[in-house]
DNA sequence: CGAATGTTTGACTGGAGTCAATGAGGGTGG
DNA sequence: CCACCCTCATTGACTCCAGTCAAACATTCG
């Protein structure tokens, strides 16, 4: 970004928002006023079913964009919920078309944001609709384990995970019962370790071979 | 669209392509050189995964813009192939930059067009997460009714599917065997019918129900 | 010390997958 | 004109991965 980009993100910038764990910040069907950049902390998106099921949509790392579905449908289709306590920068939702104005730029920016989370999207669906349940776990810890690297979020081989077993199993359409089960292999073949909100990955290689994926560079994210 | 708009459309229109049923249109992984809106035909967005399995991302239709990913990030995270005659309008990669510049509306409606996507696909994890084999049937049913209806390509609770049980199948995460049995139930349920290319819906509210979920107005969508 | 939340285990069930065979149409070449 | 083939839809029998139920542990916390 240049100076001048960061100026005018300035500009539309409203200010800072602190909120603890489990704050529920962008409901599913709403429109909200504001959107946000995620600096610090990690959430949930997700979608309710009529019957109460829950379906993780993805999870929230530092740099995430959220509401843009907001900001530019006029409704979110997810919810999005702060699983540790957070820091937001925010963003005035009306400010977004002039922002844009100033600067073609930045709606190609938008745009590109909006279709890397596409991409995610896809890759989740066919994870859900393909792979085993070992397959997606393996799958699903890789993929952080290399989003989180990408940040520099993640220690040779630590990451911070402040999810829960319930979490990844409505990410992944799994039961509790059977995420559990299916990690406890994980462990016990010595992949990954999980003591209390942090993961070990042992055997990255290991890992993406089971998840059937590979370790292509992750994608750049812009973070706005 | 303004008639300035159209004009600016036109520029960066290259020409009309029209296609075979089984062609692929774009691949995954590659960098296409056009981008594509499709004005005639319907086709299949898809992925596959190492072992060969295949998801269908979502089925195409008349006025959906192809190749957004390629345009904005430079690869395309999944396939799209032509299941019937398709005509498709051409436009040049490289024109899309001077086409947002030309008018910063453009990048605007380019990111409202994958935030629709994106809510789409949001939907679709949820189902196959979620969803179980008839739920998820019934949904897909009404989701692709809803969207013909929207364009128009629907009368009076017929549409055109050329699709094979073995797409929505793979569209939904389930055997080809499991989805043909299910679908068996909703026909005998007098729910709908499947007479070759057509399908005839014949209780849009129960299907709704039984899919959980709701008949609420179709999103617009921009027709690039 | 309960009470709450989250993780583990074991036993059993069932929805969906797999295998396999039969139909049902549509082309096509002899 | 029809036997042959190919694709796709349909069925039945059987299997199994994952779901459900239920109880025991483990931690944290007021």
């Amino acid at each position: 970004m240049t100076e001048e980009d960061v100026s005018g993100m300035q500009r539309f910038k409203v200010g800072e928002l602190v909120v603890d764990p489990g704050t529920p910040i962008l409901l599913e069907g709403s429109n909200s006023p504001q959107l946000f950049t995620l600096l610090h902390g990690m959430g949930l998106r997700y979608r309710h079913l009529e019957n109460g099921e829950r379906q993780v949509i993805n999870f929230v790392f530092p740099g995430d964009f959220l509401g843009l579905q907001a900001g530019l449908m006029g409704v979110m289709g997810h919810s999005v919920e702060a699983t540790t306590k957070m820091t937001l920068c925010v963003f005035d939702r009306k400010e977004l078309w002039s922002f844009i104005k100033a600067d073609p730029e930045r709606g190609f920016e938008l745009a590109w944001l909006a279709a890397v989370e596409e991409h995610f999207l896809g890759e989740s669906l066919t994870t859900v609709g393909q792979r085993t349940a070992l397959q997606s776990i393996a799958w699903m810890f890789v993929r952080i384990y290399l989003r989180l690297k990408a940040s520099r979020t993640s220690i040779d081989g630590t990451m911070r995970f402040p999810f829960k077993q319930r979490d990844i199993a409505d990410a992944l359409g799994l039961s509790l019962v059977h995420t559990n089960k299916t990690i406890g292999i994980l462990k016990s073949r010595q992949l990954l370790g999980w003591t209390g909100d942090d993961i070990q990955i042992y055997d990255l290689d290991k890992l993406a071979s089971i998840g059937l994926t590979t370790l292509a560079d992750p994608k750049i994210r812009p973070i706005m």
